[in-house]
DNA sequence: CGAGTTTAGTTGTAACATCAACCAAGAACA
DNA sequence: TGTTCTTGGTTGATGTTACAACTAAACTCG
């Protein structure tokens, strides 16, 4: 019978015994290969230039990033953890070393005992505005500047399509910008 | 001074002495934060659903597509390494684990005494048909429905251009279907 | 107010990934 | 023919993450 392929299922059909499953055709393939390549492949640039320039993980750079933007530099672990699209054990553990390396802090919540603030510490916010340029020089050689306008538009659209599945509670951050007043 | 975002480093440049840095606008930023999230989520979505369903991570089912789509059965391990966008020690592992369980045998390569080539079993064949009808409507419910066709195709074209930075040999695997012969 | 439930978070352990070190086979070349 | 370099891969130590179990605080409601 031949080839089948198999990625994610394209013509398995054959071989199943299923017809409910709808298999991909080829462009849907294409752009699901795609998906899957950047998305396995791009946490490792990042992580490769982030650990040897400054020290970091990206993911502790997204923790250390999501509170050099909150108010009082302080979120607490919950939200924390929705806005750097993770569980909360990981970003426990995570919070805990980057306690023990004095980047972070994390104090009891006054107004909720069983919660817990994280804020971000002076050498904390020394760390991560020593990190950002070059991670935004990297970001944009990545994934920016091989995208005209139009395509950071559509791929942002598409983007957010597919949030509304995977992050049906609409937990992951958004540029918040635009209202201007520094 | 106020507000200071760093996702990414969005306008960070207030704080930073660094004015070389071109920070994101307000539109690369939410495609950023997007693509971020997505990165992030989709792996987790993934893998409960193939854990659960079928005892198998999201890599080792991609090991296995690529396996059942190879001809043969078979491919040489850091051909499979490449195409399943992984790090060879990554996949070194993994066939073993894969191996010990008997969905996977590995032999070394007649041709090159140092190569080795790895085959997906009848029961890893079973194991991937198996699982492979549940996996796509995964992927279906969670990336392709919530688009349209336009918007796939989008999607398509701006991971193509990333992929040329974020693996610039080309390697990721592509749908070699229209070649129609079966 | 007290029993049950939900929320917030931590922790231990087991699975998994990364990294550096290593080895063997082949290629280059002197 | 014997060095040296490169390629193809494995392995073990070490670090990180996921999952399940757990604690404690806060709500809910009879």
């Amino acid at each position: 019978m031949g080839q089948v392929r198999v990625h994610v299922g394209a013509n398995l059909g054959a071989v199943t015994a299923d017809d409910e499953v709808k298999w991909l055709d080829s462009d849907e393939m294409t752009a699901w290969l795609r998906l899957i390549a950047v998305a396995e492949r791009l946490p490792g640039v990042l992580d490769t230039q982030l650990r040897r320039d400054s020290g970091l993980t990206h993911y502790e750079y997204q923790v250390l990033a999501m509170l050099s933007d909150a108010p009082n530099r302080t979120l607490r672990m919950t939200q924390l953890g929705r806005e750097t699209n993770a569980t909360l054990p990981r970003l426990s553990h995570v919070v805990k070393r980057l306690e023990g390396r004095g980047l972070v802090a994390r104090t009891v919540a006054p107004d909720d005992k069983r919660a817990n603030d994280a804020t971000l510490t002076d050498a904390g916010w020394e760390v991560i505005v020593a990190a950002a340029p070059g991670h935004v020089q990297t970001v944009r050689e990545h994934v920016l500047d091989p995208l005209n306008g139009r395509q950071v538009a559509a791929l942002s659209e598409a983007l957010g399509a597919i949030l509304t599945k995977v992050d049906p509670k609409g937990d992951a951050p958004q540029d918040r910008r635009g209202a201007g007043t520094d």
